[in-house]
RNA sequence: GGGUGCUUAGCUCAGUUGGGAGAGCGCUUGCUUUACACGCAAGUGGUCAGCGGUUCAAGUCCGUUAGCACCCACCA
């Protein structure tokens, strides 16, 4: 059999992955006497492309969810897609203005046909590229935001809340992006600290008697003012209150009114009031019944409410113009420099307007009270625990969600206007004559829902709601939702609040929020930076399952990752590091015939060891995997795989595997350790698969060949369960005792520069006759590892002459090496290990001299000190009359 | 303007009820040792941001200062 030197996953992934798919192992099946394990993925956007933020967050719920379904739970990952609908009609229209065209001219059924069209070609591409990450999804149940299921579920949800006056239509101002024409919520604006410019405006009196100075960010806006308002507490212009003012470059007057909104201290504490493109001035126009007056069309050009001059003109091609007029009108009284967070589309960037108009509102207190309390009564739980307080902060300070949005891809409001007289009806279907005057045509109200709209009902629509599924009944409420903390808002909040409303249940009972993978340099990874690598590059040179590991690995809890290459390498390397022992094990598992029953074993020092070890560590990977420590059971499997069944265990074998006589067959010893090589393996195979599932796949699979075992695949095989019958502290301290030996003579070798191929004789004086047996019976080990040729180990052994010296424990370590000894050299040494263990002595005696210390510390803890006095004494004695010998 | 988090080895970061400072990468030295140079072995490296407090004991708890990051917010 042939196997290869270095890993090579390129073809073993895609293998593996048809295997798991056709044998059916993604999807669950139900058993109403187990609680299941139910994952919902965040959906990807339909129009993604898998960058290392997926693969961060798509990992982590593969992990998890492996981990369960191989503990036995019905395992179910419902997996979807987002229609994300501005990003995809972007997407589309892009496509569209390559052929000079725009969507007004082909039309709102055109453009949703062609957008169905381009999903259906390319849709699927983000799905496919999970799969090739590992994802454990069960296929057969994904959704789509706009399925006819889900689509279901939104009208549903659309019209029950409208009857129960939980949906509103109202004119508002609200952000609108002029470039998507459309309006955002207020999670879609981004805001950026610019440095602008602060313009300041003389209004003069209407009686010609001087004028009142206003300070604007936005002097477009001011053809569109309605008053002036200054604090009624401010003295300065109290008699201006009740006056009419020219609004230069009209033709119309406008009042001086008194509001409390107003900051007396900043700008001139005079301020225009425009309540058709500022929330502010919107609020102040309510109080104060002020005239809304619309200066800008949908796209941000001026209209005709605004003066013939400006019509047509754009926001700032108007800015300009006014400015310009104002100067020369020796209106513009001086300009600042001013910072300021301006509002920006979260799509395509564009400065965001404030804009008033007709929308669509949920009202969000009533649903928001019974969130509150599930988060507060531990109902649902955050991870790491502080995005709690982020939630409730949110939650206690919430606004209703503005629901329309003014394009076409997405699900249509089902509110119907009778043509005839207008009336509006909202209804699941148009309806078919209107209550009011019989009339029998409607028109669909034009504008859609936020994508969150429908991504809020997640938790059930995707599992059929409102019919009372199956799936709905055992797998509602889910158990972990893992996702980024930039969405708390937008989409876990607003599920909690839907589920509960609608279902009476919570979502999920854990939100792991993790953090933003970045670069090097800190910055967040985007496809307009360009720092982004490619994940399927890298699956396709290193593997998924490198990947995997590294980013697991390297991920803080709750932290970013700071993505470079060298995290790439550990998973890399680690994965060549398991093909490799794998390689070791399998060469002499054909070499060496049969398997010994568990029975006929003949177990030796490390094999107890070994086996001690394992069993620790199932029981430490199984509690960080329960616990969402992930990177703490990376840590973990790779320091026992790597450190301790590599470097010791297999080293330490080699010596009973090469002891086969070619006539005679194998030593029991031999075969001992093969099924020991083989059973470890095989055991860490099922610990580390959540995290890289292909190769331990690929592994256990040809373990079995020659150590049979029940299950089918390790996919689905039992997670192992820790024995502590086999967790041994004797044992495990016996093994320590010998490997801290073996690597004092290693460290003595390499003082002198010994080639490691040279063979040496070294003393031990012991200081226990029980040591004896020890020494005696592992002598082999030291052969192995140390590559010592005679070990002689006795109590009150003499010192030999010329001789390197060492401590370990109560014992000494020599090793003869007449004429190579620089005598000097090995007394600074010696000198400078004896002035640390002294400074370690000085510390344990002066806690124990403490009386404080004695009579408050704990009793073990007091302990434990005065054995470390013991120890470190004895260390410091011996080295002490090494230091001696040498003079 | 509010809020949250971070500051530990050259770099990126762990450190779970307070009790002998850790990992990966890097660096130094020596190795083609029949699983692996994507490797082996032995090492170097840290007043745990500063200051103050609680405690017998503080990287860990409290206060404070400084620097950094992110989130939220309508200051014209």
């Amino acid at each position: 059999m042939e196997i290869s030197k270095t890993y090579d996953p390129s073809q073993l992934e895609k293998k593996w992955y048809a295997y798991w798919s056709e044998k059916g192992y993604f999807t669950p099946k139900p058993d109403q006497t187990r609680k299941p394990f139910t994952v919902l993925i965040p959906p990807p956007n339909v129009t993604g492309a898998l960058h290392m933020g997926h693969v961060l967050n798509n990992t982590l719920q593969d992990v998890i969810v492996r981990y369960h379904r191989m503990c036995g739970e019905p395992t179910l990952w419902l997996p979807g897609v987002d229609h994300a609908g501005i990003a995809t009609q972007n997407v589309v229209e892009k496509q569209l203005a390559t052929q000079d065209k725009t969507r007004h001219e082909i039309g709102r059924e055109e453009l949703v046909s062609l957008i169905w069209k381009w999903k259906a070609e390319k849709g699927d591409r983000i799905i496919e590229q999970l799969k090739q990450l590992g994802c454990s999804c069960d296929w057969s149940r994904l959704c789509f935001t706009m399925d006819e299921k889900l689509t279901r579920a939104v009208k549903e949800v659309f019209v029950s809340l409208y009857n129960d006056g939980l949906i509103y239509k109202g004119k508002y101002i609200i952000n609108w992006c002029p470039r998507c024409v459309t309006a955002l919520a207020n999670d879609e604006v981004e805001h950026a600290d610019e440095q602008g410019k602060l313009w300041y405006f003389r209004y003069p009196h209407q009686d010609g008697k001087g004028f009142v100075t206003i300070a604007t960010t936005r002097p477009e806006t001011m053809l569109g003012d309605t008053a002036v308002a200054v604090n009624p507490k401010d003295e300065r212009y109290k008699d201006l209150i009740g006056k009419q003012l020219i609004l230069p470059l009209t033709d119309r007057t406008i009042p001086v009114i008194a509001d409390d909104y107003v900051d007396t201290q900043f700008g001139t504490g005079c301020v225009k009031v425009t309540p058709a493109h500022d929330p502010n001035d919107f609020e102040i126009g309510g109080r104060h019944n002020l005239q809304q007056i619309l200066v800008m069309d949908e796209h941000g050009v001026m209209n005709e409410n605004a003066p013939e001059q400006f019509r047509g003109l754009d926001r700032y091609a108007c800015r300009e113009k006014i400015l310009q007029l104002m100067q020369e009108q020796g209106l513009l009284e001086k300009t600042d420099s001013h910072a300021l967070a301006v509002g920006h589309c979260y799509r395509c960037d564009t400065v965001i307007e404030p804009y008033l108009s007709d929308q669509w509102f949920v009202r969000m207190k009533p649903l928001s009270e019974a969130a509150i309390q599930v988060v507060e009564n531990g109902g649902v739980r955050f991870q790491p625990e502080r995005w709690t307080k982020v939630y409730m902060h949110w939650m206690n300070n919430i606004r209703d969600w503005c629901i329309s949005r003014q394009i076409w891809w997405g699900h249509r409001i089902p509110a119907y206007y009778c043509e005839a007289c207008g009336k509006m009806l909202v209804a699941m279907e148009m309806p078919s004559s209107c209550p009011d005057c019989k009339h029998t045509a409607f028109r669909q109200d034009e504008d859609v829902l936020d994508t969150w709209f429908s991504s809020w009902l997640w938790p059930f629509s995707t599992m059929g709601w409102p019919e009372e599924t199956d799936d709905l009944k055992y797998f509602l409420p889910t158990s972990t939702l893992i996702t980024a903390p930039e969405i708390i808002y937008l989409w876990v909040a607003r599920m909690i609040m839907s589920t509960l409303h609608f279902k009476g249940m919570i979502p999920f009972e854990t939100v792991l929020l993790h953090g933003t993978v970045r670069d090097e340099q800190g910055r967040k990874m985007s496809k307009s930076l360009g720092n982004s690598p490619d994940p399927i590059d890298i699956i396709e040179t290193v593997g998924a399952d490198a990947l995997r590991f590294s980013m697991v690995f390297s991920t803080p809890k709750g932290a970013d990752v700071i993505y470079t290459d060298a995290i790439l390498e550990t998973g890399r390397n680690f994965a060549n590091k398991i093909w490799n022992a794998y390689r070791f094990i399998m060469l002499n598992a054909e070499t060496i015939k049969g398997l010994p029953a568990k029975e006929e074993l003949q177990l030796e020092l490390a094999d107890k060891w070994i086996y001690s070890r394992l069993n620790e560590v199932a029981a430490e990977a199984s509690a960080h995997y329960l616990n969402l420590r992930l990177n703490d059971a990376a840590q973990v499997l790779f320091k026992f795989i790597w450190d301790e069944f590599c470097s010791w265990y297999i080293e330490l074998s080699k010596d009973r595997l090469y002891n086969v006589e070619p006539d005679s067959g194998p030593a029991k010893a031999a075969l001992t350790d093969k099924y020991i090589l083989l059973d470890v393996m095989q055991s860490a195979m099922r610990l580390l698969h959540p995290i890289m599932p292909y190769i331990t796949e690929e592994l256990w699979q040809g373990i079995r060949t020659h150590f049979p075992m029940p299950e089918e695949s390790v996919m689905i095989a039992e997670f192992p369960i820790a024995d502590a019958k086999l967790i041994d502290q004797a044992i495990a301290d016996e093994m320590a005792f010998m490997q801290e030996s073996i690597v004092a003579v290693r460290n003595l070798r390499k003082q002198v520069n010994l080639p490691p191929a040279t063979e040496i004789s070294v003393h031990v004086r012991l200081a226990e006759a029980r040591q004896q047996s020890l020494f005696n019976r592992y002598e082999s080990y030291f052969r192995k590892l140390a590559k010592v040729s005679e070990l002689k180990a006795e109590v009150g052994l003499t010192k030999p002459p010329a001789s390197l010296s060492a401590v370990v424990r109560n014992i000494e370590i020599f090793l003869p090496l007449s004429g190579l000894i620089d005598l000097n050299q090995e007394k600074e040494r010696l000198t400078k290990q004896l002035a640390k263990l002294e400074g370690e002595l000085a510390s344990v005696q002066r806690k124990l001299a403490n009386d404080s210390f004695v009579s408050n510390a704990k009793p073990e803890v007091v302990e434990r000190e005065r054995q470390r006095l013991a120890e470190v004494s004895t260390k410091v004695e011996l080295t002490r009359n090494q230091i001696a010998d040498l003079d």
